[in-house]
DNA sequence: ATTTTAAATAATGAATTCAATTTTGCATGG
DNA sequence: CCATGCAAAATTGAATTCATTATTTAAAAT
């Protein structure tokens, strides 16, 4: 996957891209309930665009698997299930695992900076069990070593295989004792990227999302 | 990345699914010249289609890295750099590590069979100094790992990141000793495979994925 | 001769239109 | 009452049209 040229301002965005960033942001958010049908007249009539580049950028939401197109049958938001979890963990993992080792190759003084920053904001809001900022956090500090990796093509994989699981946090909330221990995960990640570890931070960073998973299908598996 | 569902077979094509299957092999076969102007006229006329699904499936090659667009602009076909390798070859390890990973947890030994079959035919093909065929059966133990490891996310990731380097074997030859090597380290996935050894496999392929870069590297720098 | 400018040509972006398929609502029959 | 069949409506797929932006060509000026 490609197209993180995002940053590239210079660069106008066609009408696709924008519509592709907005309703990406909408269902990654859960605006749009999973499994719900997509109407194209009605967003046509929301964002007040033609067809035409509503059906492009739903083309390549399809490709990032928010959506799902079935031909001459329309398209619908793609469903939460536990099994997609199961399947994106393990690739995310491997991404962050390699994401991981570059990051304590490449990372800067100002970035590890920016990380440690984001750690402790993190850490105040789980002593304050604010679990909103909590994820805020986690994800900056997350997206923090991808961008260290320098390695636009993993950052983008990365990407988009996260917004295909960002969504689960709204099935099942995180209980005390896996909220604690991937904080207990967090400080040894910070601690060997300070280190730069190349060797210990992929490791940890492949259990800590390994752990987020088990956790995820216990939680889901006692809701059914 | 999504849409690995060429095997539903029930599903009919839509054309610009169609068109982006014609469009994402020419690329990948080099028929496209990287770095070439796409005109939509002239594939229009050539396709017999309209622009409108023509243009949807450009999006697509877009979001899979195999075309570059720019407003107003147009495409081309995205050149195969270096830089480009270097920064793809790293993510095609990790997944191929852990697709090795997960293979060995569900291979069948229906499935090893075929792997054996095409790592003998391989073997026979650098035997006979034969290069396209070496290639085609390489690619193909390659493509029944990640099919071995039974995870459609898996696959479809790392076959778009597959398309963007494929090409690269065009523009550097293989040398002697690294192609000896290569097979060298064919064996020892081999066996590692069959052993199922999810521990010794991934770092196989992860090191072998890093020979062959390093080996593009020597070779495209040469030239240049 | 080279550079600049302006008109024309061509190409792309997006809206609209047309065609084909699916869904819906209702009537009919079991 | 539920299932089946059919017409109407809605929805999608793809072609066409219109508008805007780039590129090319040729003339004009230095």
């Amino acid at each position: 996957m490609q197209s993180q040229n995002a940053q590239n301002s210079i660069e106008r965005k066609s009408l696709h891209e924008e519509l592709a960033d907005i309703l990406r942001e909408m269902i990654v958010d859960c605006q749009l309930t999973p499994g719900d049908r997509i109407n194209e007249k009605q967003l046509t009539e929301h964002f007040g665009v033609s067809r035409t580049p509503l059906r492009e950028a739903l083309k390549v939401l399809s490709k990032e698997g928010l959506i799902q197109l079935n031909v001459n049958r329309g398209a619908i938001v793609a469903p939460v299930t536990l099994s997609d979890l199961q399947e994106v963990f393990p690739v995310l993992a491997a991404l962050e695992g390699v994401a991981g080792e570059l990051a304590c190759e490449n990372i800067t003084d100002a970035q590890l900076r920016a990380v440690r920053r984001a750690h402790a904001l993190m850490e105040s809001a789980y002593r304050n069990g604010d679990l909103n900022t909590y994820f805020k956090y986690n994800q900056d500090i997350h997206s923090r070593i991808l961008d260290a990796a320098d390695n636009p093509t993993l950052a983008s994989h990365h990407r988009t295989l996260y917004g295909r699981v960002k969504r689960a946090r709204f099935l099942a909330n995180l209980s005390n004792e896996r909220w604690k221990s991937a904080m207990e995960e967090h400080a040894e990640i910070l601690s060997a990227l300070e280190a730069r570890d190349g060797i210990k931070l992929p490791a940890i960073l492949r259990r800590h999302l390994a752990g987020k998973l088990a956790a995820l299908t216990s939680a889901l598996q006692e809701t059914t």
